[in-house]
DNA sequence: TATTAATCGAGACGGTACGTCAAGTCTTCTA
DNA sequence: TAGAAGACTTGACGTACCGTCTCGATTAATA
């Protein structure tokens, strides 16, 4: 996917791609979506609006590729040894991302992705993982007996991610741990092989 | 909460409230919500930016006002004797009434709502009815021992809002009926009283 | 030609017009034509750049309005009873004009014009009446039959401004009383009935 | 001035040079001289941006140096055996000259040099030799009786390139063989020592 | 019947950010 | 070193809307 070797020209300057990319997420914490100007992102992060232009499209492609840079560095494993365990890990750890910039970030993010195919191939590509790291979960819990065998990943990520998503546009509740464990206990009501 | 009488002065005209919403919805079908100007509808409508702005604060504002009037007029009953069946009635006709110029709204709304506490407050009134109802059907599914006693209105409307404005707004999977049958069947495991 | 009535809509401050034209010729003579910048006249005279759009649409329109004005009041009469005076006064008149500004400003108008039609038409406007002022001292001299009856008064300014466009443009060679007087003497040599 | 015989390192490549100067002309006549941008001298004659900066340090300069090419191959000789005669040849060869591309481009080299005193001097050079050419016209037309003895060569320069940039820059009145008549005609009625 | 006060259309106003463009400089690889 | 390619900073461009304001012309209820 990247590029290994320069082709003739100047090489793009790493150190630019960096200065852009971490201006941006200052300027998403400070100044929120809205707020958020590519012309104050150059200024920020000391680098010329032509050098983002150059690189993004708009303040949505740039702003989706800070948020992939940093999804890397957030996400940990999680491999409880149970299927509750591993939901329990699952959740937890999106709702930690959530509460950073992103939580700011996200409406506007997919309130553009409505408008721009572009940028909703990029949204969906960053939800891509989580449909991964789901289904892998699931597997394990089929295998150990836990979870039903005709159960459909995309189906729990609906039920997972629907809600918090719908809480957090709309309802404004709180997403902490109870609320998790509630998820969870829900989720596994419909896919479970048993309950307590 | 409207003037009943008017004070001294001209009042205003029950026409250009009319042709603004009208105007409003118009260009919010052709344009989307991004590509939506308070001065392109105020050009549209044949009126002037400032009786919109004397009206609404904002763009927003404007567009909360234009969706409410809409709901009014979109939305039937449902009351079909089961609680599968106003289930199913009210997650189809919400549906449907997405279908419209809303989807392409929504997001946008939301969006704003994030950043702006006055424009949440409208978006959270919206919403409010839709726990009303959810409610209600609730209650007679108890009364008639489909559903379980101890069931949270706001936990269904969780499952339920919740995945449509997932699909909606990331994955952007079809919300057709057969969506709306799993839905009420997943919703229906949770707080039913028994199952088949 | 001016508008007496206004239309609808709020009417055009003077006061912006004239702090518009006035800082044009401040940011003229301090940078002179090409370091003159739109945002620069907009900034130092406290209105927005829209407000300049709104009335000129180029930087050259806008010299062109503030050389206009500066016209009207640089520029006094001559009618000293001889074709020798009229002509030596207006020589002299133009010469002083030229020494301020509009000496630095005139080539970057005369290159925009030779490009943009419109702007053309406004210089040409501005030699308008200098070709005017010549026919009425070339009509006097007729009557007092110190000129020629046949002269045209189109040659005469070919000869006048002609050899100073040339000075000034090209070899900057000086426009001073010496040269006015030995100008006035080779028209007239072309021109007058007779000679010592 | 020139180098002659290269230092170290990969002399420059003459036909580089070439290129460099026919592009300008090139673009030059399609775009004009504000439409001319090094860039597109560089996209369109092959040639790297760098290139054309190691060369000339501005547009003028790269412009000054396409004029200067093109002014050795399209001038003629002149000498006809009478005065009246030299200066209509060296007239209407200006006039042809002019009908080039230069006309276009005069303009904006002259606002140019009024700013830059380095384009000033390139001007001015353009302008030597035909002062030069005057003078010898002026000379055999006074070895011939002619012209007047005290004729100074300057003036007739002024007389005659004065109102032709006059009217290339601002009446544009027709510059064809009959104004040349009538130029030549007006300068012969002051230079000369006689008139029919 | 006049007065008063708010509305209406129109459009100017000060702003802010946009996305584009060209200038001139710098950095890489290749010849 | 020159040369091609293209990234880089800089700065102005002209545009589009924002939300506020000032006009002159209505339009009722009040005095």
């Amino acid at each position: 996917m990247d590029e290994i070797s320069a082709g003739p020209g100047r090489p793009r300057d790493p150190k630019v791609d960096d200065a852009i990319l971490t201006g941006t997420v200052e300027v998403l914490t400070e100044r929120g979506w809205a707020g958020t100007t590519i012309e104050e992102v150059a200024s920020r992060s000391g680098v010329a609006k032509s050098s983002i232009y150059r690189r993004y499209g708009s303040k949505a492609a740039l702003v989706a590729a800070a948020a992939t840079r940093d999804r890397a560095t957030r996400f940990p494993g999680f491999d409880t040894g149970s299927a509750w365990g591993d939901l329990t890990a699952f959740i937890l750890g999106s709702l930690r991302m959530l509460a950073s910039v992103w939580k700011q970030v996200l409406p506007g993010m997919l309130a553009e992705a409505a408008a721009d195919p572009e940028i909703s191939t990029v949204v969906q590509e960053f939800w891509v993982w989580r449909r991964e790291a789901i289904a892998g979960i699931v597997r394990r819990g089929v295998e150990r007996g836990e979870i039903r065998a005709e159960t459909d990943p995309e189906l729990v990520l609906d039920l997972f991610d629907g809600p918090v998503l719908f809480r957090l546009l709309v309802t404004r509740a709180p997403l902490d741990g109870r609320y998790a464990d509630r998820l969870v206990d829900e989720v596994m009501r419909i896919i479970g092989t048993s309950w307590h």
